[in-house]
RNA sequence: GGCGCAUUCGUCUAGUGGUUAGGACGCUGCCCUUUCAAGGCAGAGAUCACGGGUUCGAGCCCCGUAUGCGCUGCCA
């Protein structure tokens, strides 16, 4: 970076998400994540993907394509990262071993790190000892922390296994900002000689994400505040590297219904099976914005551009929120209301069309549909919809053929079998002599049958309603009676009938 | 055990020393209405975790306590 002559401009705001690979992004850590995004998108900065897999053992291949399909489904973007390319790579923390090396080194020689030679059994017999005697202090016990400079320089090149850890302050305080808290004040007598660089030459993330944040030029940091507890560590990393600490918020973690953390373990669930699930990225967006910031007083619907003209780091809350999915449920619905039918379709369609086992409509229903067909009624359910996976099973009688419902529905509270048996009998007959199968007709036709027989308009619809999609519940009868057309609806009045007379005889056997 | 963070209706939250503690989800009732939704209206629901201070006055400031969560790895 040369010097460039507008260096006294505001900087420019880089953020990252830095995941390690070893499992799948969830909703929860994702809510960060977001709040780093729209920090980034706020001030026209850059987003910054950067993988951290220094954990040999427990890295996975290097598969960020599901990653990144998820952010894709969400429709956020990153600047810079693996296969997207950038100036700051690599953006594989394993391809950046040589870099952290070299400041290993560094640090080495100026004595804040030191190498430490204890076996992994040492230091496991060492913490089930402190454990037993109920220590107050439990950790590492500094046993290399004084070995003779010559001594350990000996060892090493005799290439006995050794760690680096940091020699931490045996006294006084460490003070640092959080974005969210201000000023944070750490004992330093508590601290650790943590481990900087593994056996295996790999740094750990204390030391990994500190030089790579660094050297990736990023200017704010959130992230959960389970990393509270090292945030002293990385304070006193950054004076001994000699670098300037960027903004770092912790942000409270998302917690389940339980009130615990959210996490890979415990009900956590991969963002891309709210895909699955059917809901809408804008609202799984809306949501996650709301869990932990609040705009003011009573917004809160928001539209991505919204929440990154509006989101601001002060109103990030420091207390946990828990994951209300009713209310995810409500903002979906929301969210599927505003949608054109064009939008609907598109979306409604993987759902139905899937197979039955997996909530899509029942098999014997011809794939693929019929567009336009569904474009013809799906307004009528686009209200009733929390998700789009409700589709299914409220649309399955507009592509079914045969029906199935309790012939008992038929009968409605307000009505006996009998007069039930003659409102469709009725109806039939009116509906078979309309001149005309439109809106008014029917209900014309429908009514007149009540007026007939000196019942309410209520119970007939009811009972053609269940003739005709075996539910009590349906959108508005002539719509729905419309879109089916006479034909299928004559039909199923007519088994309708068959059903309720056989009803009648086995009652009256009975008797 | 030690250390840290947090604490306003069941849930998400507004609130930055003086408010009848506001909104939303959910819940209940009513309206609309051919059912269900959606929408509208109304209601129940918070002694602001508890106890001390500071102050004329505290949800807001300070100190304790309790509870919850987190960290306490050659994981991140």
């Amino acid at each position: 970076m040369s010097n460039v002559p507008n260096s006294s401009a505001a900087p420019v705001v880089r953020t990252r998400f830095a995941p390690s690979p070893t499992g799948e992004m969830h909703i929860g850590g994702f809510r960060t994540v977001f709040y780093s995004w729209l920090l980034a998108r706020k001030y026209n900065g850059q987003f910054i993907l950067r993988i951290e897999d220094t954990d040999q053992v427990r890295s996975k291949e290097r598969v960020i394509d599901n990653l990144i399909e998820g952010f894709n489904w969400l429709s956020l973007n990153f600047d810079e990262g693996p296969a997207i390319s950038g100036q700051y790579g690599p953006y594989y923390q394993s391809d950046r071993l040589g870099i952290y090396a070299h400041y290993a080194a560094q640090v080495l020689e100026k004595g804040h790190v030191y190498p430490c030679f204890c076996s992994e059994e040492r230091l496991d017999t060492l913490r089930q000892e402190q454990q037993k005697r109920g220590l107050a202090t439990t950790g590492y016990d500094r046993k290399c922390r004084n070995l003779p400079e010559k001594e350990a320089a000996q060892r090493m090149a005799d290439g006995e296994p050794f760690v680096l850890r940091l020699k931490v302050p045996l006294n006084g305080f460490t003070v640092l900002q959080d974005a969210l808290r201000g000023e944070m004040k750490f004992n330093n007598a508590l601290l650790e000689d943590s481990v900087m660089i593994k056996s295996d030459g790999y740094p750990t993330y204390h030391f990994a994400s500190i030089i790579d944040d660094h050297l990736m030029k990023i200017s704010h940091i959130l992230r959960g505040d389970d990393w509270l507890p090292s945030f002293p560590l990385h304070g006193l990393l950054y004076t001994y590297l000699g670098w300037e600490m960027p903004v770092i918020a912790h942000v409270p973690n998302v917690l389940g219904d339980d009130g615990k953390k959210l996490s890979k373990r415990h009900g956590a669930e991969p963002v891309l099976l709210y895909k699955g699930r059917g809901y809408l990225p804008e609202a799984i967006l809306n949501f996650l914005a709301l869990l932990g910031w609040a705009y003011d007083e009573q917004s809160e619907i928001f539209t991505v551009d919204e929440l990154i003209d509006k989101f601001s780091l002060e109103r990030v809350h420091t207390s946990p929120a828990k994951f209300d999915t009713t209310r995810l449920l409500w903002m979906n619905g929301i969210y599927i209301r505003k949608l054109s039918i064009e939008e609907l379709v598109k979306n409604v369609l993987p759902f139905l069309e899937a197979p039955e086992a997996d909530g899509g409509l029942p098999d014997s229903v011809a794939r693929p549909l019929d567009r336009a067909y569904l474009r013809s009624f799906i307004h009528l359910d686009q209200e009733r919809m929390k998700t789009f996976a409700d589709a299914a099973f409220l649309t399955a009688f507009f592509f079914v053929d045969d029906l199935e419902y309790l012939p008992e529905l038929l009968i409605d509270k307000k009505i006996d079998a009998a007069g039930a048996l003659c409102a469709l009998h009725m109806a039939y007959n009116a509906l078979t002599g309309l001149a005309t199968w439109d809106h008014d007709s029917i209900e014309q036709a429908l009514r007149n049958v009540a007026a007939e027989m000196g019942v309410k308009a209520g119970p007939v619809f009811m009972g053609v309603r269940v003739a005709v999609t075996g539910r009590k519940e349906t959108p508005p009868l002539m719509e729905t009676m419309l879109v089916l057309g006479r034909e299928r609806c004559l039909r199923r009045i007519n088994i309708a009938i068959q059903r309720l007379e056989t009803i009648q005889v086995s009652a009256e056997t009975a008797q």
